[in-house]
RNA sequence: GGGCCUCUAGCUCAGUUGGUUAGAGCGCUGCCCUGAUAAGGCAGAGGUGGCUGGUUCGAGUCCAGCGGGGCCCA
């Protein structure tokens, strides 16, 4: 036992301060706090200064909330890439950024107040606004730098900034200059509850019951000639569906598809004239069994045919549309031009004119007749109520579809015709597709999408009747209220912004924003008052390329890449680009990565409502934010991602597999100096220049992986590395050479060396993900000559004068099968009871004489017998000579057999010899021991 | 309802231009080690490739339809 203990001590065996357990919630703090002394964003900044730059421009968030998982996704992907094109030689700025404007902050800011929002002073109110918005900033940002996020965290870009603010005026004037901005009537998307317009992007789109209602209009006249089969008497309708019984007082027509066939239906003592393909359909609904056709026309036939309104005083015309389908309803198309775009339009090619009779919280004014003071919604029953009492009513049901409701406050939105700021996309279009070919789209079906948006998007209504955002700088004549939209009052309100901030916009004299002399277009009246609508968020984060790229130095126009979730497609990467085309002409981004969305273990989307949310915060504090940053390489992010307990569980195995190897390393590296201890390529043994070849292919496929961001590629080769490659093979093959040679021999520094070249190559691959425990590692290993301060600073490797084809082949060829056929060989021996524990046996190798030359040669009989834990292995003939219980199948170049080795285990080296007892002076050790210790 | 995307072992992913018994890692089960030890090694089980048709000598890979899921839109 003491001798046992004694030789022990003669051995190198691993030591290092390197925990197997990472405890990444005290480690991660501690790296951080290692950066924060150093600086390390601007120590990185200083170091790559003069280097090519890579511009990955920052999509900001909202200021609202605690981040989610995605946001978490989101701002770890950007991290990854910043890391990894720094340490491949650029100079790589982050600046991230925040979205501080907009409705949730002013609704959040309103709930502080006891009083109604309109008797709230708006200075007082944005006051409170920029309070909160900048309180989640904060909280943001350190839930962000929490994740070991680098970037400029002290100087951030924030909407709210007068800088941001007057660039985005600025670009506003880049507009005008242009032509595209007009003021027009238009039925925009209106949120009652929130009061103000919606953006196409601030709409969700969830199920939502409505009141469904089949509708007589009954026919007052037909054009000459078409459907001579209606009767001279009883009762001839247009059938009609709506899903809005209350915009029925605003209708001003019905639409017929004019190629569709329309017919004249007989039931019982009335006619209804509807759409052929929706006969059947519409008489089940309307549980008419007996009916007849009495009548056919096309819709174009019955253009100009007149209808009487169902309760009101109106007659109102046939027109004919395009949008008109038979997917539902009748095919006569209920049309009020104040209550939808394309009503709007059809209106406007037929002279409707327009009926709008809601006010802006959704409650019908005077216009509405005897529904005045009625909501909308409360409308709706009282409007089916008067279909019945004028027997107009054919149906009334509830109906469940997907309508469009308010982003922030979650109500139905309303169609309402209001006047408003556009922006006119039409004449940029053809540019914008060139554009967009010019792009890079990862993954490439992102050109297709954006292209599909860009072709659909007519204008952009840029104004919003809030308080909380960049107020639009134009002026309306006090006299007659006709508005001015004018380059110097532009120019001065985007000075007056950059000074004060977009409050003076409210508080500055009149005097100061109009220019000596501009008089009113209309009237010539020189009083004006100003514009009280602000810009949609859109046009400002759509602005942040100009506020942003074009304004900080150290910065570069345009982007190399924008990286958000491929929602934006229709939000921030569509109206940056139409913004900075009209404003720069040209796009604002070179490469556009989107990434899925994150769903929980069963594929399902996560919501707070289904309780299937994941908190980001937790994830950090209960396993860390390695394991989250882990999670992103583990899964592909192009694709929805789906995510759980379970799947953090296996990231949770796969972090300990990596670390456990890289552990391993640095232990058998206590006693290395890589500055004197450094062996050259012909100094190394087969098997380590080996294992350094297959590094070298392992950096290329891994650096290849990066470039496409392909970071999940990363994780499984680097994984699948650690675990074959190392793990199985090459580690366990180099213990007895570590442990039991001479600490200064030339084969163990071989190895040292390999394993030196492997852990810092490693490491610093690892680092853009992995980055507390790459530091953690760079930290471990032993000092050299211009060891980086961190490992951030480090280069990527460069690994290629280890690259050995030929030795690669060869290995490949005839020394890698030999390996799986040993194992099976030995796995037969324990089950078979002749060893139990693998070192007991010894194999005995049938081959062709040169393979087994090759096969010492390349390896030496030490490692020969490491490779599979076995004390011997000794050449037993050529494949003939094999016997019968010899493994191995018919086209392996080697059988293989077995037996129980001979001799006694060394005490030292553990291996069975024949030499064990030779030595006097140590009985119980082998031949090379007693050689070793002698040294 | 429309556009785009997606569906390979329990889980996360590979599968080159369609070509032999569909792979990896993890997890699981069993065994070994106790000098990587809350680690490591070996072995095993586990897949009607969402489903249904079609093209082809041959399809996870091409085409059509259906279904589940996601994003965007009406």
């Amino acid at each position: 036992m003491e001798k046992k203990a004694e030789y022990r001590n003669t051995l190198n065996l691993p030591k290092t301060k390197f925990p197997m357990r990472a405890n990444l919630r005290e480690l991660e703090p501690r790296i951080q706090k290692f950066w924060d002394e150093i600086d390390l964003y601007n120590t990185i900044q200083r170091h790559t200064r003069g280097r090519p730059q890579y511009i990955l421009h920052d999509g900001p968030p909202f200021s609202n909330g605690d981040i989610h998982l995605g946001q978490a996704l989101n701002k770890v992907l950007k991290d990854v890439v910043v890391k990894y094109k720094t340490m491949r030689g650029f100079d790589c700025p982050y600046v991230p950024g925040w979205d501080t404007h907009g409705l949730p902050t002013e609704i959040a800011a309103l709930r502080t107040f006891d009083r109604d929002r309109h008797a709230i002073d708006p200075v007082e109110l944005r006051a409170r606004c920029k309070e909160t918005a900048l309180h989640y900033m904060n909280v943001q940002r350190e839930q962000f730098r929490r994740l070991g996020v680098r970037g400029d965290w002290e100087h951030p870009y924030l909407t709210l900034e007068p800088s941001y603010e007057a660039a985005v005026i600025e670009t506003f004037g880049k507009f005008v200059e242009k032509g595209c901005v007009t003021r027009g009537l238009m039925p925009v998307h209106w949120c009652p509850e929130c009061e103000t317009a919606l953006a196409d992007a601030e709409l969700e789109y969830k199920e939502h019951t409505s009141l469904s209602v089949y509708i007589r209009f009954p026919v007052v006249s037909l054009p000459e000639g078409a459907l001579p089969e209606v009767p001279r008497v009883g009762a001839v309708s247009f059938a009609v569906w709506t899903t809005t019984p209350w915009t029925l007082p605003a209708n001003l027509a019905i639409a017929l598809h004019p190629e569709l066939e329309y017919v004249l239906v007989k039931t019982g003592d009335e006619h209804l004239i509807l759409a052929q393909g929706l006969l059947e359909q519409v008489m089940a609904k309307l549980e008419i069994a007996d009916y007849e056709v009495v009548g056919r026309v096309v819709g174009a036939a019955l253009e100009g045919g007149k209808a009487r309104h169902p309760f009101l005083d109106r007659v109102v015309p046939v027109v004919l549309a395009d949008y008109v389908t038979l997917e539902q309803g009748t095919g006569c198309v209920h049309t009020a031009p104040g209550h939808g775009r394309e009503d709007f339009l059809t209106g406007r090619k037929y002279g409707l004119g327009v009926i709008q009779p809601l006010d802006e919280r959704g409650v019908f004014t005077d216009e509405g007749g005897k529904f005045a003071g009625l909501s909308h919604a409360a409308a709706d029953p009282k409007v089916v109520e008067e279909l019945r009492e004028h027997g107009a009513l054919l149906k009334a049901e509830h109906y469940s579809h997907q309508y469009p409701h308010c982003w922030r406050c979650e109500s139905p939105i309303v169609f309402r015709a209001t006047k408003q700021w556009f922006v006119d996309l039409k004449p940029f279009t053809d540019q914008a597709l060139a554009e967009v070919d010019n792009i890079t789209w990862v993954p490439p079906w992102g050109r297709q999408r954006i292209r599909g948006m860009i072709e659909q998007r007519p204008d952009w209504c840029i104004s919003r009747q809030r308080l909380w955002g960049i107020p639009i700088p134009a002026l309306y004549c006090a006299d007659c209220g006709h508005e001015l939209l004018h380059p110097e009052v532009i120019a001065r309100a985007r000075d007056l912004i950059a000074e004060q901030g977009s409050d003076a916009w409210h508080t500055a004299p009149i005097e100061a924003l109009v220019p000596e002399g501009v008089k009113c277009a209309q009237c010539g009246s020189a009083r004006f008052e100003r514009e009280q609508n602000i810009f949609d968020v859109w046009f400002e984060s759509g602005s942040s390329h100009a506020a942003v790229l074009k304004t900080r130095p150290g910065l570069r126009w345009p982007a190399d890449l924008y990286l958000e979730g491929h929602d934006q497609y229709r939000g921030w990467f569509q109206l940056s680009l139409w913004n900075a085309l009209i404003a720069h002409g040209a796009a604002p981004y070179r490469t556009v990565l989107t990434t899925g969305f994150v769903l929980d273990e069963n594929g399902r989307k996560m919501s707070k409502r289904l309780g299937n949310a994941i908190d980001p915060q937790d994830v950090v504090k209960e396993l860390g934010a390695e394991i989250l940053r882990l999670w992103v390489s583990y899964v592909d992010f192009k694709e929805d991602m789906p995510t759980g307990h379970g799947i953090f569980d296996q990231v949770v195995d796969g972090y300990r597999r990596l670390r456990n190897t890289l552990r391993f390393m640095l232990a058998n590296l206590y006693d290395f100096d890589p500055a004197a201890d450094l062996l050259s390529a012909q100094e190394m043994r087969e098997v380590d220049r080996w294992i350094l070849h297959r590094l070298s292919r392992l950096v290329d496929r891994l650096t290849r992986s990066y470039d496409e961001f392909e970071f999940h590629q990363v994780y499984y080769r680097m994984h699948e590395f650690c675990a074959v490659d190392l793990s199985q093979v090459y580690l366990d093959l180099l213990k007895d050479r570590l442990y039991t040679y001479p600490p200064k021999s030339p084969a163990r520094r071989s190895a040292q060396t390999a394993l030196w070249v492997l852990a810092t190559t490693l490491a610093k691959m690892l680092s853009p993900i992995l980055s507390h425990t790459a530091e953690e590692v760079w930290q471990h290993l032993p000092e050299w000559p211009d060891k980086e301060l961190t490992i951030q600073m480090a280069d990527w490797p460069d690994v290629e004068a280890w690259r050995d084809d030929d030795l690669g082949r060869r290995w490949e060829e005839q020394i890698e099968p030999y390996f799986p056929v040993a194992d099976l060989a030995v796995e037969r021996l324990r089950q078979e009871g002749v060893v139990k524990d693998r070192v007991e046996a010894e194999l005995v190798v049938y081959a062709s004489r040169e393979r087994w030359d090759v096969l010492v040669a390349a390896l030496g009989e030490d490692d020969l017998a490491a490779a599979n834990g076995v004390s011997r292995v000794t050449y037993g003939g050529d494949l003939p000579q094999a016997p019968a219980e010899a493994v191995g199948s018919e086209e392996s170049p080697f059988r293989i057999s077995g037996r129980r080795a001979g001799g006694r285990k060394c005490l030292r080296c553990w291996r069975w010899q024949e030499t064990v007892g030779e030595s006097p002076d140590h009985p119980d050790l082998c031949g090379r021991c007693v050689e070793y210790l002698s040294l």
